[in-house]
DNA sequence: TTGACTTTGACTTTCTTTGACCTTTGATTT
DNA sequence: AAATCAAAGGTCAAAGAAAGTCAAAGTCAA
């Protein structure tokens, strides 16, 4: 899928860049033989504020596309869920915030799993599919509290 | 039967390929010649949980279906929690078999505190009182599955 | 003949790919 | 300085590609 290849890409590059990177969209696009918002959809759809990317961009001549891998404190990462998880939340996002969680080592592998399977649509799967999201939401949340405390 | 069929497919493949798979469900209807949704049946009916099998999958473009079976006689003890858990379950049992994982090394402290809180009556609060056992089971038993090898 | 399990297919949801059109910005003319 | 132009990136909707859902119909053993 493109849409991957994509974003190993970017990924790559910005670990080589140690966090912090500068692409064109038209260059990369013409490099990689795709149309330039393909580029666009990558970087909106895996380089979210969920998964800790921050995204700036400039248009007209010389423009670019920066993102920068944020890596972030203890107490900075309570208030973050606090605001962001909201109500309800879905099985994807979670998976986001996840691999967020374990890239700044607030999380190992086996806790990812672990939370992961409680919060699963197949471990939820005899909650109504109306309030899954909610339940999943109050799950998660307790769970963050307690690996925060 | 069909659904035979495909069961034993999936089981050979699973075996061949060690343990972990990813198919493509309607590539694997149009070898054998179904619908599509058959591949799902025979997912949804004979690689549940219960048995040992963890299911993902995608939707979309590039989407899958991805199997594990996880190797419950290798840990006959978890084996043993994960039918001694049952259909339903409530807090207090919940924290008797924790302890137990914890004091035989299966678990440590920050993982107990996990399970804990995704098991909670208190994160479980929207969950209907009368299913509420039912789905604390469910999400101990994902959870136990998760960290089966 | 009833009830559990299978089979089928129409319809839904989710994710990806593409392309046409829009907006912003810096440079170049006038 | 104002007007113009070209070079970015942004947006959005349509089409395409998978998988999920669900209910109706079929099968078969007790």
């Amino acid at each position: 899928m493109l849409t991957d290849t994509i974003a190993k890409l970017i990924e790559e590059m910005l670990n080589e860049a140690g966090g912090s990177l500068e692409l064109r969209r038209n260059d990369m696009a013409a490099r990689l033989g795709c149309v330039p918002s393909q580029i666009s959809y990558v970087i909106t759809s895996r380089f979210t504020p969920e998964r800790g990317y921050i995204i700036e961009s400039r248009r007209g001549g010389g423009g670019c596309i920066r993102i920068v891998k944020k890596q972030m404190q203890r107490d900075e990462y309570l208030m973050h869920f606090f605001y962001a998880i909201g109500n309800e939340i879905d099985e994807r996002s979670v998976e986001a915030y996840l691999a967020n969680l374990e890239s700044n080592g607030f999380i190992d592998h086996r806790e990812k799993s672990i939370i992961s399977a409680a919060t699963s649509s197949s471990a939820l799967a005899q909650v109504p599919t109306q309030v899954r999201n909610n339940i999943r939401a109050q799950i998660f949340r307790h769970i963050i509290l307690s690996i925060m405390r």
